[in-house]
RNA sequence: GCGGCCGUAGCUUAAUGGCAAAGCACUCGGUUGUGGUCCGAGAUCAUGCGGGUUCGAGUCCCGUCGGUCGCCCCA
């Protein structure tokens, strides 16, 4: 038995400051996600794996080497969720979500857990906040999605934020431009790293998000131009919905997304501030993820963010949480005051007042202190002497000044002063 | 999965291979019932864990766990 438990590696404890910021983040984006018409699910942290192996892709990284899977003791295979698209696509399959009036709308904020080494921002149980527009066919949708990440880092304070976007095609303009790209790509062969030596028979476009083989990138064909009429003239009306928007965008044309069920507009989201190039998120089209899973042909786009990566942005822009703390605390003395005080303490609950206390907290020296600490305006203090003669003072924290009102005139002169 | 650096109290940091220290925070007291400032005292099984070298290891070596940076990949 050790004498010092640590949490797993690349996994940990969030309270404190830290929860400040989940919870910021979670409110924020909730608030956005729910104006714009979406509404939260939550599913399991495990599916069958069979839900990620065909829906993220067999030959992703994500699902190779990043999976946590097991057996369970019934015999299925099950792997923890890397990512939630997948998760909540077998939900619209299993419950008929087709038969509800489409689009479908979901937004989550969840954990997901992937077995990589651990980095700054980068974790094996990490948060992520995300959304998903399914049943419609729109480049309204892409736009909207992107809208409300945008919305949402704007109100956390991260002006800053810059969307890089690029169009992967649908499945058969893909398929011509990735015989193209193989064309280009078997031509410069010799300048091509490793890796990317074998990215082009399986996945030839992962070549182009390769951070070596830039020479060979930049004068390689770009999808853009590949495009059949229907998908270029859905990019655009994407990017004119940004313009609209007052969205900022740039072209990306070796923005590939990692993930197999991707079509059409994909895209991630930087902070333009922050030296590193480190995405806060990305989503994008995948039109064919339903029918991956079972389901019948059906349109869909999402996008989501990583939680950590938003607080290390927010905290390199300087951004502070500031924890609303209730303006009156209630201090007592004696054992009659501090029955009485816990009864005062829930009329003030029952008027919507929020209040504070410290009940645990024997002298009334500690109990001044902590008010102090919580920035109190007013103490509500209640002594053996007061108890007995239903009496409370009330103490202006500013001023000094103390005054004397009756036990159940609190609540009304509280009100009053708090205005 | 591969390579570099790091790990001393709740936090931030000291300690030529030679008694493990300080500040902040915490608790108590100065004020038998009043916060911020001040003064005094106290407390924490502190060298991540396990081995080795040595008369002696926080310090050197090996392993391991955790963190961090780069590669890979991604949120």
């Amino acid at each position: 038995m050790p004498k010092n438990f640590q949490s797993p590696s690349g996994m940990h404890d969030i309270f404190g400051e830290q929860y400040d910021y989940f919870e910021r983040i979670r409110e924020v984006f909730f608030k956005v996600a729910k104006i714009y018409g979406f509404e939260g699910i939550e599913t399991p942290v495990m599916e069958n794996i069979k839900v990620f192996t065909r829906g993220v892709g067999e030959h992703t990284d994500i699902v190779e080497k990043e999976m946590y899977s097991f057996k369970t003791k019934g015999g299925d295979q099950v792997a923890l969720r890397p990512e939630g698209t997948a998760g909540i696509a077998r939900s619209y399959i299993e419950h008929n979500l087709y038969t509800r009036t489409q689009p479908i709308k979901f937004f989550y904020f969840a954990p997901f857990f992937r077995y990589e080494r651990p980095q700054a921002g980068r974790y094996r149980q990490f948060w992520q906040f995300g959304l998903e527009t399914i049943g419609k066919e729109s480049p309204v949708l892409d736009a909207q999605i992107i809208a409300v990440m945008y919305n949402v880092f704007q109100e956390l304070g991260i002006k800053d934020l810059v969307v890089e976007i690029n169009s992967m095609g649908d499945s058969s303009c893909r398929e011509e431009f990735e015989k193209v790209l193989k064309k280009h790509f078997k031509k410069e062969n010799s300048s091509l790293c490793a890796d990317c030596k074998k990215r082009i028979k399986k996945n030839p476009l992962r070549v182009l998000d390769c951070k070596k083989c830039i020479k060979v990138k930049e004068s390689a064909p770009q999808i853009v131009d590949y495009l059949c009429i229907q998908c270029r003239d859905d990019f655009k009306k994407v990017l004119e919905y940004l313009e609209e928007l007052n969205i900022p965008y740039d072209l990306n044309s070796f923005l590939v997304r990692g993930l197999d069920y991707y079509t059409n507009t994909v895209y991630e989201f930087f902070a333009s501030g922050s030296e590193e190039r480190l995405a806060l998120g990305g989503g994008g089209r995948y039109d064919g993820l339903i029918n991956l899973l079972g389901g019948e042909e059906t349109p869909a786009t999402g996008a989501a963010m990583g939680v950590e990566r938003t607080i290390l942005s927010m905290k390199e822009n300087e951004i502070k949480v500031e924890k609303e703390t209730p303006r009156v605390f209630i201090a007592q003395l004696s054992d009659l005051a501090k029955r009485k005080c816990l009864k005062l303490f829930e009329e003030f609950r029952k008027a919507n007042v929020p209040v504070s206390e410290s009940f645990g907290q024997g002298s009334l020296k500690r109990q001044m202190n902590k008010a102090n600490k919580m920035n109190a305006e007013y103490v509500l203090i209640m002594g053996e002497e007061e108890a007995v003669e239903d009496r409370i003072i009330i103490r202006d924290m500013q001023s000094g000044q103390q005054e004397n009102i009756k036990t159940k005139e609190a609540v009304k002169e509280i009100k009053k002063k708090l205005k």
